[in-house]
DNA sequence: GCGACAG
DNA sequence: ATCTTGTCGC
């Protein structure tokens, strides 16, 4: 795994847990170094995870989880569960404080790389442009993708209910993601580059990764291990 | 003051 | 996120 996550850790395991100013500083800075483009094609990618963070039942420790998928067979390689104190609230717009660190911890377990990774939460369709996705990729320098079930900012206009439909989602006059139709009469998710991907590849990755559900599969996997240890922890 | 508000 | 069974619809 690249390095660099210990800046993150450090930042807020050593300062108060509601420091929002810090917090704040460090996503405008981290904003800068988000890369919006590139286009990793199906051969070139050989692995995908899905990470997902859910919390113990005592609500004191954060359970990170990161499952991966071998790609094109898509079949299923490992699964890791992590668990680390609750360092952050939860605060909209500042997600990536709470589950960073936990995830990082289960990321750091896999004894391969991921190509690529899907984040249940946004990317750039953040206000700072900077959501989880966004950040877990500039910590790690490896591609990611920010999918989501609900807004943060922004808007888009309306799309069909078919499979496959997608639109352009617009804050302050930047194309912060796309809604995404995942799913034939099922709601939409929100999807966004995080790093070193731009949007259109972005969204092509989601409904590739799409089988019978509404999330792609990495993510649903990913939030599947998460609730199985938090039931048998 | 009144909504909006990732997980 | 989490608390939770059946049930309406494709």
């Amino acid at each position: 795994m690249p390095e660099g996550n210990e800046s993150l850790r450090i930042e807020i395991q050593s300062k108060p847990a509601y420091d929002i100013e810090e917090a704040k500083n460090l996503q405008l800075k981290l904003a800068g170094e988000v890369v919006q483009s590139g286009n990793p094609l199906p051969d070139r990618i050989c692995t995908i995870a899905g990470v997902d963070a859910s919390i113990s039942r005592d609500n004191k420790s954060m359970i990170g989880s990161v499952v991966l998928f071998n790609w094109p067979k898509f079949e299923l390689l490992s699964i890791m569960n992590c668990t680390e104190p609750v360092f952050f609230p939860y605060i909209p717009e500042y997600l990536s404080f709470r589950e960073l660190p936990v995830i990082l911890s289960a990321l750091d377990k896999l004894t391969v790389t991921p190509d690529l990774i899907i984040v249940d939460g946004h990317g750039t369709a953040h206000p700072r442009r900077i959501g989880i996705a966004s950040h877990l990729g500039v910590v790690t320098g490896l591609v990611t993708i920010g999918c989501a079930k609900r807004r943060l900012t922004g808007s888009c206009e309306e799309i069909g209910t078919e499979k496959g439909e997608f639109a352009h989602c617009i804050d302050r006059g930047d194309r912060i993601g796309s809604v995404v139709r995942t799913r034939n009469n099922v709601s939409p998710v929100w999807v966004s580059a995080g790093h070193l991907i731009d949007q259109d590849a972005a969204v092509h990755w989601v409904l590739r990764t799409v089988t019978k559900y509404r999330l792609p599969e990495p993510i649903r996997a990913a939030h599947q291990a998460a609730s199985r240890f938090r039931k048998a922890n």
